[in-house]
DNA sequence: CTGTGCATGTAACACGTTACATGATTTC
DNA sequence: GAAATCATGTAACGTGTTACATGCACAG
């Protein structure tokens, strides 16, 4: 449903191939949204039959050809339209939430281990988006830029920091946390059944 | 690649139907998963089929009989190969972030509009939260349950709370900003072409 | 008598991922 | 000589959503 509206929002203010729309669904997209190529060439094509987009081939040196996309008049309305319909709640999906809620089945030590993990993964990300953003924000002081979706896009990002450090913080509450109680847990048991989960607070 | 796993986590220590395991994804474990009863199922089916998990019928009075599932030896040892795998780091999807990205198609007084409704309606959904916390946790100081599943459970939705905190404070971040903005903005382009996202800095 | 809750499912469709296929140029 | 970058796609498969189908009990 929304991969087809990144892309017109992509094209929106750029004329893009395929491959350039993956590298920022890759890069600054990719705080709250991504793709592969064989979802966006496909898509592509069918949002040029619909006549949102339209595309030129330009022929390239040392490279190969490249199809060059540009939104039309109905692509931007199509757009807008979508831009204004009422926001939805994200409906959040998050593999390694679900694994440390689970994570009774393992022993404590098990549990650290995959925390430990996680909290170095988490924290090499940050680095890097930090890194990212501070690059990329060099310029915008230098440089005039007050525009609109500049100046929107530096707080998504920045927020997007903001969120995967809270989720840094947690990971490692989450630590001490196990730490604290795995004395107590050594002895107890490993299999008790509930009756349901909210039912046993 | 989840939901699989997801249901024997709930499996693991409670039976239960597949209404029943909706009635969770709609509730506490909504922080981290979700699903619908149409998908929910057949893999409930696929499950038994693989031996994983395994069912009875519950006959019921004054309501339609049901099918209780209880996770198998089998069950318990792919979910505990799961819960063992390298963890992953979420790669988000949201479509709100999305739409006010591309916000600076809009009008300001549009993209306010906009943040306007999201920011009530992301209040309303953290109210609910807390309340369902304080509901839940109300009993956990009472009964004994140092159990890990139930510290866990409340760790995870804590962070939960926060995270949707943190979302909330963005949203009216960015509101200020837009409104500071725009006067700047009022006269200015709505179309000007950039050559790529991050270049543009 | 209408809607909500309880309870289970199927069918069609839309969306997303992985593997495959091609081929030139540049970098290690 | 091997791997990465640029560039475009198809095919098969897996996951997720929406619509449909059934039927009893209870509350308003």
């Amino acid at each position: 449903m929304s991969l087809k509206h990144g892309l017109l929002g992509l094209l929106s203010t750029w004329e893009a191939s395929g491959y350039d729309i993956k590298q920022e669904f890759d890069g600054f997209v990719s705080v709250f949204w991504h793709s592969n190529l064989s979802q966006i060439y496909p898509e592509l094509a069918k949002l040029e039959t619909n006549g949102w987009i339209q595309s030129r081939l330009v022929q390239q040196v040392g490279k190969p050809d490249k199809k060059l996309y540009q939104i039309t008049a109905a692509g931007k309305e199509e757009l807008e339209t979508w831009l204004s319909q009422p926001p939805e709640l994200p409906k959040r999906k998050d593999t390694f939430l679900m694994q440390t809620f689970f994570s009774d089945q393992l022993s404590t030590d098990e549990a650290l281990f995959q925390l430990q993990t996680f909290e170095r993964k988490q924290r090499e990300k940050i680095d890097e988006m930090e890194k990212f953003l501070d690059d990329t924000l060099q310029g915008i002081r230098t440089r005039q830029a007050i525009k609109k979706r500049i100046v929107v896009a530096a707080s998504v990002y920045t927020h997007a920091i903001e969120q995967e450090k809270l989720h840094l913080a947690w990971v490692k509450n989450m630590m001490v946390t196990l730490e604290k109680a795995r004395s107590i847990w050594m002895m107890t048991e490993r299999s008790s059944r509930l009756k349901s989960l909210t039912d046993c607070f």
